[in-house]
DNA sequence: TCATAATACCGGA
DNA sequence: TCCGGTATTATGA
């Protein structure tokens, strides 16, 4: 599958859209379709996220191209390694990778890939902290992955 | 509780 | 370069 294009997913909390580029995920929207970009329905995109959403699947796996600058990337593939239904802290993200809460809060909301990277289970000491799609979306996914919170 | 500093990083001027 | 803005947290009154 050449080009560019994206594969859309309806959801009890709306849209979710998936823009691919050459065959791999490059970015993923929560509650909305990327403008002026052609749809259809392009596996195995569409069924996992499907899959995640109805909670048959516990995570997603499909080729992705994840571009940032080595400090995002870092942080990044330690939120992946996160399990599902689990959740740490900006701080407790922050002293796995030596680095600061600021810093891992600052990062999460340049993910280009949320379900993929899960930064919903990346949560504030007293709270729940942020999140770019808004706060009912990361509600909605740790209420989907059976967190009490 | 509320304010404030420390903190690491990013993007724009 | 410098500077302001974060999806934070720890501290002190």
């Amino acid at each position: 599958m050449k080009g560019i294009l994206q594969t859309l997913i309806e959801t009890e909390m709306g849209p979710v859209s998936v823009l691919i580029e050459e065959g791999r995920a490059v970015r993923i929207k929560l509650g909305g379709l990327f403008e002026g970009v052609p749809k259809m329905e392009v596996e195995p995109f569409k069924s996992q996220i499907e899959g995640y959403f109805r909670g048959k699947i516990k995570g997603v796996d499909f080729p992705v191209k994840i571009t940032g600058t080595e400090f995002l990337l870092r942080v990044w593939e330690e939120v992946r390694k996160i399990p599902y239904g689990r959740v740490l802290t900006y701080g407790q993200v922050a002293r796995n990778l030596k680095t600061a809460p600021r810093a891992v809060g600052l990062a999460m909301a340049r993910n280009p890939l949320p379900i993929y990277i899960p930064c919903h289970r990346v949560v504030s000491k007293n709270g729940l902290g942020g999140f770019g799609a808004g706060v009912e979306w990361k509600r909605f996914l740790l209420e989907l992955e059976g967190v009490v919170l």
